[in-house]
DNA sequence: ATTTACATTAAAACAATTCTAAACTGTTGA
DNA sequence: TCAACAGTTTAGAATTGTTTTAATGTAAAT
């Protein structure tokens, strides 16, 4: 069973039809071994380079809030101009450079895990985010 | 010493000449007495509707930006269309109920200290930010 | 008072994102 | 198999939050 047939299985199951426009994200998305983070702009430009292929702003902008809204991609809680996703779904925590706008896993070594005590009234907890911004130590906070 | 005196003073300690506008939006910020969150929108309305005052948008976006810079405000991480500011500078944390948009502050009690233990070669830790987000309980994920 | 550097302003520009409405395409079931 | 339908894609326009521009105004130093 090669990726193709992979990817359209899961976006059958999950109610998405198998289009050539998401299988193509899909395999951008999910063929690398590492996970890793981007924006929409980061993600077109990988389309248009490495494939051969044209697919219109608003479809990658579709797809990707249908791939979140189905816990393919969480979507990283920063203060910036654009959204920082993430093909790492599972609970983890961010440092931020501010020097270059990276955003770097900090993995579970990094940090002791968050512990919530008390929560208002009535909600769930959904996601629990830590962000680490750092920079070189003459930087300015922005 | 009045509230005006006082900002007066603030403002030309930490190079920023106290115009009219300046004192008017420490006015709105600082003196409540408790510190509250805010974005942009909000804060202009205030100005519009609670003052008899019209300060321009790129006056307030100049102000806003220049009292961060100094340390009087803090801008939350949070990825939304628009930014959130506190007029709370100390360390804390945030609840965002995602039915409403709004921000609530994690006092320490609801939450254990947060402890990195490993940091990113070079760089100095500038912030830690932890966001908690609820919703009620059948809430999809935005 | 004059000068100068810093601030304010309205409007234009900009960038990220969403909307629109028409064309297209998977999928279903006759 | 193929018509029909609902879901999807598309280009471009619209919208939103924010920044820039360039002219005018003002606080503070001389």
């Amino acid at each position: 069973m090669n990726n193709i047939s992979i990817y359209t299985k899961k976006l059958r199951e999950s109610g998405l039809r198998p289009t050539r426009q998401r299988l193509k994200i899909c395999e951008v998305l999910f063929s690398p071994e590492k996970t890793f983070h981007f924006t929409i702009n980061d993600l077109t430009k990988i389309i248009e380079d490495k494939l051969s292929e044209k697919i219109s702003l608003a479809t990658v902008y579709n797809t990707i809030h249908a791939f979140k809204k189905k816990g393919y991609l969480k979507e990283i809680s920063i203060n910036s101009d654009k959204s920082y996703f993430d093909t790492n779904v599972t609970e983890h925590h961010h440092f931020f450079d501010e020097d270059t706008n990276e955003l770097i896993d900090c993995s579970n070594d990094d940090i002791d895990s968050v512990n919530i005590k008390k929560n208002i009234t009535g909600k769930k907890i959904k996601s629990v985010e830590v962000l680490i911004k750092v920079a070189t130590d003459n930087q300015t906070q922005k």
